[in-house]
DNA sequence: TTCCATTTGGAAAATGTATTCCACTTCAGT
DNA sequence: ACTGAAGTGGAATACATTTTCCAAATGGAA
């Protein structure tokens, strides 16, 4: 496997510049920044930042990486819980803390387009955990028969909505939203056929304008 | 006030032909079909599309609000409903189910952004009655209190959501986000301070890219 | 039939962003 | 200090879409 090859001192300095410029300008403005406005933030001109990024998946990657993996760590942690309906209570709400945050994150999780690898693998992991979560309080009787993954994935994109729509001037709405949201799960009777547990990726990954 | 004056006949010819073809684009693409498509699938050039319709704005008006209309005049139809969830329900229900229909109504109804002078007026009129509905079910026992208008836009803008994300691969799953949403508002112990309720218009007017 | 205001198609300019490219600068090994 | 490889800024180019513009075509009143 060939190695990376470091880079020298004062390319390693801008490509930090770079990633923390990137993250903050994403947190509050999206995934879709322009490069420019990146670049021109940091003080650099736009071919460093194709050269080290020259696909935006390169950039994200580099960004948010640690926090997936965070997030899927919660999916573990969750899943150790004695009481599963109190496992998936938690590990939604830490997953939206983080989406919380940072707009950019919280696109990414809820891929509005660009999906990453990164995240497929990431949901890969947590999709059977998840699943593992919703059997057991189905079966101790804290949820009710027929609430599948694809549900509770609904459920997710559902508070991210609220909370995509309100960040700027009502920070703390979502929070009403994932109640509403967790209290319709426990609740709810639902319509329909149970969907195929492959829908959870096709919700996570509509490709739109 | 001065007349509109009427269109030469060909020229009115090719505005219902244009209307119709942004119609049929708009309901499976969304609202941000370029002109120029809309122009070409209809065989007339751009300039036509421009002088009929110099903002999208015109053009967004011209086709939808008549469906607006329609809306509004659900608003008024539950709000004479004796049993006011029953209201509620229904009405949520029927305003999504015509968001179905079409992508681009959906996004109009939900302001993905362009949101016309059109959808501020349709609020106005049915926010008052969507309240009045809300206090009626909350006196009746059939909320808990604490479920502001607010709430239950939310629970608007989270079926859509799902609607949006799953169209393409899966009609008829917001059904499901519906029944979670309203089992949800009737279950919920709301967090928080109550919002205000001027966070309804901004939840619906959010522009992002 | 004539005539001209209206309408038209589509080419051109403006816009906003993505991507490429290269002459010049800087680093670090000698 | 010197030097070549690595790195840099930003102008140039490519794209996608919006918006303007006008010479040519058309409708319908006289």
């Amino acid at each position: 496997m060939t190695e990376p090859a470091p880079l020298r001192r004062d390319a390693e300095r801008n490509r930090q510049l770079l990633l923390r410029t990137a993250y903050e300008l994403m947190a509050s403005a999206g995934l879709d920044v322009p490069y420019e406005d990146i670049a021109r933030a940091a003080g650099t001109g736009m071919g460093t930042m194709y050269r080290r990024f020259p696909h935006r998946q390169d950039l994200l990657d580099a960004l948010f990486s640690e926090h997936i993996d965070t997030v899927i760590d919660f999916a573990e942690q969750a899943s150790r819980y004695d009481d599963a309906w109190a496992g998936l209570t938690w590990f939604l709400e830490q997953q939206l803390e983080i989406e919380a945050q940072s707009r950019g994150l919280g696109e990414l999780l809820r891929s509005r387009n660009q999906a990453t690898a990164l995240v497929q693998r990431a949901h890969e992991r947590m999709t059977p955990l998840v699943a593992g979560l919703i059997a057991r309080a189905v079966r101790a009787g804290q949820l009710p028969a027929g609430v599948t993954p694809v549900d509770f994935a609904a459920a997710h994109v559902m508070v991210g909505s609220v909370m995509d729509a309100s960040r700027a001037f009502a920070p703390q709405l979502w929070r009403r939203a994932l109640t509403i949201a967790l209290a319709g799960l426990r609740h709810a009777e639902l319509p329909g056929d149970p969907p195929d547990e492959t829908v959870i990726d096709r919700l996570y990954n509509d490709q739109k304008k």
